[in-house]
DNA sequence: TATTGTTATACTCTATAACTATA
DNA sequence: TATAGTTATAGAGTATAACAATA
């Protein structure tokens, strides 16, 4: 990214930044028409969530659905990969490569079904388990500060998101 | 996605799919250490949200980018590249091939500046005013069902996301 | 026949860096 | 020197389709 410091206020009506404008700035860009509604903003909310997270916890070993899918298999383990792409809300054929990532790098272990050879039962190392822990570490410092954003609200927040997430779904 | 049905709660502790359990679902996964966190259940409500607009618009002319780079560019004709990638938060070599595939479908017009030389002024073409207020139909009618989903709750809801997007940033 | 998991392949979105043409 | 915009390139993340092994 380029960007100095955005001089354009993309979800509300006040100008994050006062300086002179600038020739190319001369019609300062405006989203009204976005700005009514609840998918938009989650966009942006979401968006700065994300980037927030990934620059707390060094990027490196963030990723999206690696988190999400260490988590499910701390939480399950002996899962097989067609159960977690479920879990993820993603195609097996996406699980396949994250999970051959998570074992290249130690974190998971791929262990032959004896009652179905066909599928695989996951689990995380001890390596996983300590690597999730410090996720985790990140991911609660990291609400902690959306904690103190939306304060007492937090409980109704959820609710409605949750709600928005599966009546969609 | 080759997925029936979700046999898996990912936001809550309530079982969606009652079926009974078959061999590989012997697990079934949950992500409770998870699910107090805000930054998640904003990462499922937004996939969902977007997930609901692009099946409701057709996919095809949708595109995450292309809808908000032809909302700014509507409401500030003559806009420059540069400061279009300001407004939707990516960098300029993001924005070009964008441009370039807007003007291909003859959605954007590009004019040279007189006063500076290097800069472009954006605007929309006729077909792209069209075309926009087609989106912009449907992105009302998607927003009408998460009024529905949020209720009386929608400004407070709208205020915490923008908060939120607003302080991470 | 149906399912698990892998592979091959492709598409979208994004960014960094190097370049040009201006300023 | 600095900025606007383009190009070349690369890397995530995702999906569809076809396949082998197994059920």
């Amino acid at each position: 990214m380029d960007r100095t410091r955005s001089d354009v206020e993309v979800g509300g009506g006040v100008r994050r930044d006062s300086r002179a404008a600038k020739p190319s700035d001369n019609a300062p860009p405006v989203l009204a028409p976005l700005d009514g509604f609840v998918g938009f903003h989650l966009r942006l909310a979401q968006d700065a969530s994300f980037r927030a997270f990934a620059t707390r916890s060094g990027v490196r070993n963030l990723r999206p659905g690696r988190f999400a899918a260490m988590v499910v298999i701390h939480n399950n383990p002996g899962i097989t990969p067609m159960a977690l792409s479920r879990a993820i809300v993603r195609d097996k054929s996406t699980v396949t490569p994250l999970i051959q990532d998570l074992e290249r790098q130690g974190l998971v272990q791929r262990v032959r079904s004896t009652v179905d050879r066909r599928s695989v039962q996951l689990s995380l190392t001890k390596d996983g388990e300590e690597i999730l822990d410090q996720l985790l570490a990140h991911a609660r410092k990291h609400d902690d500060k959306l904690d103190q954003i939306v304060g007492a609200e937090k409980p109704k927040l959820i609710l409605l998101l949750r709600k928005i997430a599966d009546t969609l779904s």
